[in-house]
DNA sequence: CGGGCCCCCTGACATTTGTCATGCGGAGTG
DNA sequence: CACTCCGCATGACAAATGTCAGGGGGCCCG
């Protein structure tokens, strides 16, 4: 034994490359990016999956460093596959990365103990760079993601309130909605009134896209 | 002069590389591309945008080859571009990627002269082929795009009904959609009466899904 | 314990919506 | 030309939706 008081939860390991696991649907990106990333001298990739599920499997098997998980994918995204991830692996630190960055996502993966949230907008490079930072035991958002979050605040909805507006996403009609939700019509009516104007929008479905937006359903 | 008879408009160049022009707004993906297509010894990419504009504006100063676009980007999305290409550089071959291949998408692409069409979700070595056969004057189309496309068939609607469909997306009333559209109130109701019967749809807001999905708006 | 939330429901009302019957005019056809 | 089809438009009517004013019950916290 040649160190002691190792912190098997938290302490980066400090020999070797850091070892990646990939995870994104898009082929195109992925192999573009696992490539880019191998050219990296301290970083390799030791596993790429194509869906949620698929990327939890490869974790599970190969105990990365770092997953760098999309946002969207297949089966399950990417904040479902970091909460599985911290209980199977804690030592594992995810960093997630999305075309689409709406703020109630981040505060979704924040929760789930996600450590990096960065928009496919920055360059390989950069990324690399927070490969390292987040490896290293630190955390990074993207400032512009976390401004937007911040001005979004957090959702004045109800629970119940969210769940009727997400039924009503679809645009079904309210006998509908009461029916899957086991409510009366009144009451659904009251709800999606009450979102409508906590959220200042025209109508219900309005309300719908504004908290799509804001990443509140 | 030490050619003759050179037909500026169609013909490839036989001689060096195939010369890219890349447009995509997010860094990551472009750059990573960039670099990948790079490794190709008869592929070199001459120019780089991350917004429809810029895009055009790189394509007038280096003159490309092959235009690989995004389908969705700031500015102009991947077919506007295509449309003033075709005038401005009859020369030089389009080819869209995209993330979410949408029917209507592939049809309108086409009808831009777009001479290629494919999704991420193939990988760079395929995507490079994929620009030699462009390049070569062929055109290509994913296959399962194709037949998403036969499938999901032509708009059923009238140049009308889309419109206010349109203006229904974002779940405007039918007064704000009859000022926009200088219609009456009573026309708005029938063209979107008749849109969602024509779309099987319960109400207008599922039929602005569908028709959205099928690429009809 | 009392107050404040939230949940669930009811009923009545105004507004918005979906549907229908109908009329006008141009394009294509026999 | 007469006829029909279709896109376009309108207003009247029925149905769905949004809004408001209640009321009962459960939960947590000062």
């Amino acid at each position: 034994m040649t160190e002691l008081h190792r912190d098997d939860h938290t302490a980066a390991r400090t020999t070797g490359p850091v070892r990646l696991l990939l995870a994104d649907d898009e082929h195109l990106i992925r192999g573009a990016l696992a490539t880019l990333l191998s050219l990296e001298d301290d970083l390799v990739i030791v596993a790429e999956a194509a869906s949620g599920p698929e990327a939890l499997a490869m974790a599970r098997a190969h105990a990365p460093d770092v997953a760098v998980l999309d946002l969207q994918m297949p089966g399950a995204d990417g904040v479902k596959v970091a909460t599985s991830l911290r209980a199977e692996l804690p030592g594992c630190r995810v960093l997630i990365v999305t075309s689409h960055g709406r703020p109630g996502h981040l505060k979704r993966a924040l929760e789930a103990g996600v450590r990096g949230f960065v928009p496919k907008t920055v360059s390989a490079q950069r990324l690399a760079e927070i490969i390292r930072t987040v490896h290293a035991g630190n955390r990074y958002v993207d400032p512009e993601l976390a401004a937007d979050a911040i001005a979004a605040g957090d959702s004045p909805l109800t629970a119940r309130e969210a769940e009727v507006l997400e039924l009503a996403a679809d645009g079904a009609p309210v006998a509908e909605i009461a029916e899957r939700a086991a409510l009366s019509q009144g009451t659904v009516r009251n709800y999606l009134s009450s979102a409508v104007s906590k959220l200042g929008a025209e109508n219900r479905h309005a309300a719908v896209r504004l908290a799509r937006q804001r990443g509140w359903v």
